[in-house]
DNA sequence: TTCTGTGAATAGGTTCACAGCT
DNA sequence: AGCTGTGAACCTATTCACAGAA
């Protein structure tokens, strides 16, 4: 039987065994003492835990780069994200097809969101439109969005949001840069 | 003259006022007690701390979507990242032009990079080659990797590496779905 | 009076280290 | 012997709260 103890763990994912076990240790008990953890069990009970065996239907705001870049990515469906549809706000893109999907009229996603229960909204759009879209899934009823704009996003508490700033990453390691020791 | 309170940024970066006066206090006393922070001194004070006055030139190894997205973002280049070079292993894409830029072959830029002083390299090529790539950019000098493939990268202590892995920001997502009290 | 800057108190997270199961 | 699970120790980050400058 394939296992693998804290120690593999914490080296494939940049971390120490104490925080691997302490980690696992919230959720369970999953290991086998003197031996380790057995590959098929613990990748079971973490799908269980992170929710992917649901698949979870995803809309995207913005049909740019961000969108497409999601979109063919192939490790994405595969861990159970299948995008459902796409919109965004400029005639030129609405109605072009991405794959098999046809970009939709933006203006359609609360109606849509409301029929096709979405489950996560991704908002990849201009900074100065990212709320009212932010707005506009809340109040179709999605209750989880990634943003991918360059602002902060209100929405109620029971609504989780994660933004990624790829600007702010590249900040950080400007910091680096400029404040390491020669 | 224009100013910001810590209860202003506070509101804009989604943290809280207590929080921004000490973490501003860790680089100086920037602000002005009964009146806040003078938001052009504030502004040119931390693009001094991140490093922002300089640009910096960034190579992309991986001239897929995700080079694509960066090169095609206007608030990069404003913020002082240069995208000097481009890098690909498929011959179908070596020699294609990409805005200003001819993607080049990877395998130049071991020796590019030591002739062009790149500051930044980006790592968007697949998991497996990722490592690999690393190690070039390392011996050819480069000390700071933006990693976006999905995977660990090993590196001396003084190479900072930061990875953004699209996937698990939205496992996050999905983690808080299957875990939100109904 | 407003709002910063900062010690003190608190909370949160990580590491240590070891008992105990296999 | 090997490796987990976990209390205790430790360390770091956030929040509180207030003196003092504008």
């Amino acid at each position: 039987m394939a296992t693998v103890s804290s120690v593999d763990l914490a080296g494939l994912g940049g971390t120490t065994s104490a925080q691997v076990r302490k980690d696992l240790s919230i959720f369970g008990s999953f290991g086998k003492r003197g031996l380790g953890y057995s590959v098929a069990d613990l990748t079971a009970r973490l799908r269980g835990i992170l929710g992917l065996e649901h698949i979870w239907r995803v809309c995207i705001a913005g049909a740019g780069r961000i969108g497409s870049a999601l979109v063919r990515y192939p490790g994405f469906a595969a861990r159970g994200f299948h995008i459902a549809a796409a919109y965004d706000a400029d005639p030129e893109r609405i109605g072009s097809q991405w794959g098999e999907l046809r970009v939709r009229d933006i203006r359609e996603l609360g109606s849509d969101a409301a029929r096709e229960r979405f489950d996560i909204g991704v908002i990849a759009v201009p900074a100065d439109a990212a709320q009212h879209v932010a707005d506009v899934m809340v109040a179709s009823g999605i209750s989880a969005i990634m943003n991918f704009a360059p602002v902060q996003i209100a929405t109620p508490p029971q609504v989780v949001v994660r933004t990624v700033n790829m600007v702010l990453e590249f900040e950080a390691l400007s910091f680096a840069l400029a404040n390491r020791e020669k």
